[in-house]
DNA sequence: CAAGATTCGTGTCAAATTAACACTAATTGA
DNA sequence: TCAATTAGTGTTAATTTGACACGAATCTTG
């Protein structure tokens, strides 16, 4: 016997939830599906696996065709399966988690896709059980923000403490102690200062700083504890 | 159009990494596998996906296969989709780890598959990615038992201290203080202490101690922090 | 150009948590 | 009954955490 007999083949795709955050909110990219079904409604930007493609391939490839970004920071979410989760036809999902500088983005718009960010409580109704995906990208990236030097991904190359403030208090719907959030940031020992300062979103202005990439990628496994008390969430 | 054309389907798959301890060593299970190609091979238990399956419903109906047990701790893991990781076919595989009371699993061995335990530093050359799969199985746990109360699933319903703090000894390859281990892991209140005593290994006994199912299932996203320093491994 | 408004940046202290550490108690087998 | 083995427990010092407030820099406006 050299094949498989009898197994039932099926569709395999991708799909991802791309998040960006402009300052204010944490927001994903979604498109307006352009084929049937579900044609003209709200979708994640997905596709199907080619036959020579890994997964990380695909997703990877996705996310470019839809942002024209590449070196993105992306991850696997989770693998989606339900019979009839696609009404036309069995399809697996494997779900993909980006996260994006949402200004590097913008720069670009040329798309068919017709894509819109969304804030995260303002999500549509989308397609098939890609709310169940957008809710388990919530949740993992919570999850993994609490302990991973992660979020920086989402800012842009220079960014401020006040900035990054922000973004934590978005995602986790808290307020948090300045003196306490900066004191925990900078003992990480992941951030540089540098000389220039912000002066558009404050009058005295907000020293920029930049990852340190070398100890970035050392340091990504360890554990911060950004959120006090984050392990009484959920 | 109502169909997808001209999109390659292929073979989908699930394979158990399943963990059991046996009071010494944390093991995984492996068959030899009983059909081309790699016939005889050592293996992670796995199966092909059924026409109107769910993901979740092929692991658990793989897993009773294997071992006839129900209700078991079950996780996806990763979805596996390099191009040639099997041979014969696309297939692409998602990945579940399964975390069992190796004593239910002894008492009935019938199978067909030769299903062996191994420590996990005395894996076999494993087929296709599976050894890959394993890798990241180990590190998930790891991972995962650093902030979780997970490893009870792998000890019988009664257990001792002494007995949990072995587990974890074994997982994090550490020695670890049992005056702040017991100190630490009674603290979650998890755990309801019994009456008897476990008289079999040690001449003294060790109270058996049983887990609060219900504040169990609320303080599972609890972070436990059973490992010093647990932050600063890998 | 002075006064007011805004936001940035920083330090202390008390409370809680963590890690390090050693002895007595219980039981069995010789 | 003595020796050997393993269980069970408490204190202290160091570290980490959270709560808290004010002066500095800069821009705007009157």
């Amino acid at each position: 016997m050299t094949t498989y007999n009898n197994q039932s083949k099926l569709l395999a795709a991708v799909d991802c939830i791309i998040f960006g955050f402009d300052g204010l909110h944490l927001k994903i990219l979604l498109i307006k599906r352009g084929f049937e079904p579900a044609l003209g409604q709200w979708s994640l930007m997905g596709g199907f696996i080619k036959k020579n493609e890994d997964l990380d391939e695909a997703a990877t490839r996705i996310l470019k065709k839809l942002t024209g970004l590449e070196g993105i920071y992306l991850e696997q979410l989770h693998a989606f399966g339900q019979p009839g989760r696609d009404p036309i036809d069995r399809t697996i999902s494997v779900a993909y988690f980006a996260l994006i500088d949402i200004h590097q983005y913008e720069k670009q718009l040329s798309n068919d896709y017709h894509p819109e960010w969304f804030n995260l409580n303002e999500i549509p109704k989308l397609i098939f059980d890609h709310t169940l995906m957008v809710e388990a990208a919530k949740e993992k990236l919570r999850y993994k923000a609490a302990m991973h030097p992660i979020l920086f991904e989402l800012l842009p190359n220079k960014f401020t403490l006040p900035q990054l403030q922000t973004l934590y208090e978005e995602i986790y719907s808290a307020s948090l102690d300045k003196r306490n959030f900066s004191r925990k940031i900078l003992s990480t020992g992941l951030l540089i200062r540098q000389k220039e300062k912000d002066k558009i979103n404050s009058r005295r202005g907000a020293y920029y700083y930049k990852l340190d990439k070398g100890k970035y990628e050392k340091k990504f496994q360890s554990f911060l504890n950004i959120i006090p008390n984050s392990h009484k969430l959920r």
